[in-house]
DNA sequence: TGCCAGGCCCTCTTTAGGGCCTT
């Protein structure tokens, strides 16, 4: 499991479509299915945080107003991440704000998103439902940290991402799981996930 | 006061609608 970076926004609001702005970023980085290197901050995008969200996640706009400027944070997690190819619990929600804060600093946002939620839905069809937390608990998955913070949301879907590569290989002899491997299944259509992972296996 | 979006998935679909998931 390498070239895969786990990432996970804490955010204002729902979209940046709508004046959201990042918080709270955290990522972690993957090889062979372990946490090797860890990158979070508070960022200070210059904008009040909904009382909503500080009950939701933690963060205040105290926090926030001793925490470095957004431009810079992005910047440094951008290095951080490099060509990895991204992975967060829906993606289209992290993939909105990397590309809109990234944008801000006229950096590009080239790397591939893949979905741990598309994922479970294919590989834990029978899963109460498919919020992260509900899949830590019912795979039983190690916590560490107050969910709904970047970081220790990051690493429980980096955990997720270890335990479907284990059910991949115990369940179906793939031994596969790259970026390649993780676009595809992502992408299968429910009736075709058997063929598309013996295509790997 | 209450609500606000976007992308994906499913189905009693595709000239659509509703639910899920994220903050």
């Amino acid at each position: 499991m390498s070239n895969l970076a786990v990432i996970d926004f804490e955010t204002t609001g729902a979209t940046p479509a709508m004046g959201a702005r990042a918080t709270e970023v955290a990522i972690c980085l993957l090889e062979g299915g372990r946490i090797v290197d860890r990158f979070a901050s508070l960022m200070n995008a210059g904008v009040r945080v909904p009382p909503f969200i500080t009950q939701l996640t933690g963060i205040s706009n105290a926090m926030l107003a001793s925490a470095p400027a957004a431009d810079a944070v992005m910047r440094e997690a951008a290095r951080f991440v490099g060509t990895r190819t991204l992975v967060a619990h829906n993606a289209a929600f992290d993939r909105q704000f990397w590309r809109a804060e990234l944008l801000r600093c006229d950096l590009q946002a080239p790397q591939p998103f893949a979905c741990t939620v598309r994922l479970a839905r294919r590989l834990y069809p029978d899963a109460p439902n498919h919020r992260l937390g509900t899949l830590a608990e019912w795979l039983d998955l190690p916590t560490a940290g107050r969910a709904h913070r970047a970081l220790a949301d990051a690493e429980v879907t980096a955990q997720l991402l270890g335990r479907m590569a284990r059910d991949l290989d115990r369940r179906h002899g793939c031994t596969r799981f790259d970026p390649e491997v993780l676009l595809a299944l992502q992408g299968a259509a429910r009736h075709k996930v058997q063929a598309c992972i013996q295509q790997f296996a």
